[in-house]
DNA sequence: ATTGTCCTGTTAAATAATTGACGAATGAGG
DNA sequence: CCTCATTCGTCAATTATTTAACAGGACAAT
């Protein structure tokens, strides 16, 4: 199919429950999933999964479905994470600390290699194995070791204002986990991971169940 | 028009952000805000704004726009905030800990009155105000303090039992936090904030940023 | 070997979301 | 008081996403 052409926003993110699922059936040495199998366990339907792994170089058989392995290193080489991401965190509060020392990112493929704050008190502080660094230092640290991944974890207020100076300073992407809305110059990417947003939609999906 | 009927999902994402920006706005003491205005921030189209704002009771006027004020208080209400969500953290390591005293959660209106963990090591500990409660005595708990959110903040091994769990307890909404798709009964609505996930998401993005 | 069943890959239809277009309303300026 | 520019609200057109349908291939059982 039309590989390496771009994947439907929605497709990807699909494929993300797609390989944590497939390595959790890898893990259990269970050799082969059907779209249908991942359907039911994901809540989707088997055309969708069908539609989603043609974007992806890997064919099913029939009557087994996909190898589970050969899902997992196909997904891993579509969305990127085959190589070793380069990312900082920037705000030392409680999230930016908690996400900094968080092992599943690094399991994932997402090397934190730098924690940064404007605050003077916090700069010097450890945090896990590193130490946090001056705002100022930014621009020279991410040149100098490729960090290709900021992680903001500021207050809402500083948000758009870090946002820009990680994007002068040569990042390529931006998570954003503020409850602000970033914008960041065309080449660099933006996704967001606005927990105290998605609280809000929960609000809304409980009260809807209830009418 | 069509009010109190269901709001379609992706508008009660972007309502998340008017709000956040028209809150924004209220402390800047702008009176007005335009759907273009909006849209141009947000890095929408002014009808997508108009669209969605039609699903909720405000009624702009021409010449200025919408009253920033109205917004915050209709979008509030749309979103089921302007009450106060009872909530506990489940999952005591980095992430949970942080979670429970990230005071982002308390000013949307989220009480996170309650924090949980398996670990009999961390049951008695204290999380900033509050203490490590055992699983044990979650489903009491619940129902007593009449607690309707869980925030799901365990290792992906556990997720999908620990929310069953919860769901037996009777809770009403759960954010996931875990890279793992978990399942509920149609009576308990599930958030993914997959924090994990979304820097999977951005791998890819900064990928296809590049070709 | 043949048959039946299960599962993929793909195309086409159905549904949902976004955008464009325009009439109506409002306020500003003369 | 009239005209002009601006902005909403809504409908229709476009685009994107999801679902259904089905032909063809692979395995299992006989």
């Amino acid at each position: 199919m039309a590989f390496n052409s771009t994947i439907p926003p929605l497709a990807v993110k699909r494929m993300t429950e797609y390989l944590a699922h497939a390595r959790e059936l890898c893990r259990n040495n269970e050799e082969w999933v059907s779209s249908s199998g991942l359907a039911e366990t994901l809540g989707l339907t088997s055309s969708t999964v069908r539609q989603d792994l043609s974007h992806v170089e890997i064919s099913g058989t029939s009557k087994r479905g996909y190898s589970t392995e050969g899902l997992v290193q196909v997904l891993t080489s579509a969305l990127g994470v085959d190589q070793q991401w380069r990312s900082i965190v920037v705000g030392v509060g409680n999230l930016g600390r908690a996400l900094a020392q968080h092992r599943e990112f690094e399991r994932q493929g997402f090397n934190i290699c730098g924690v940064f704050d404007s605050d003077h008190d916090k700069i010097g502080t450890p945090v896990g194995e590193l130490t946090v660094c001056s705002m100022t230092d930014l621009k020279a640290y991410v040149s100098v070791h490729e960090v290709k991944i900021g992680i903001l974890a500021v207050p809402a207020s500083a948000a758009q204002d870090v946002a820009d100076q990680l994007a002068a300073a040569g990042i390529k992407g931006l998570l954003n986990l503020t409850i602000t809305h970033i914008s960041t110059p065309r080449d660099v990417a933006v996704v967001d991971a606005r927990v105290a947003a998605s609280l809000l939609e929960l609000s809304y999906a409980i009260k809807a169940l209830g009418e």
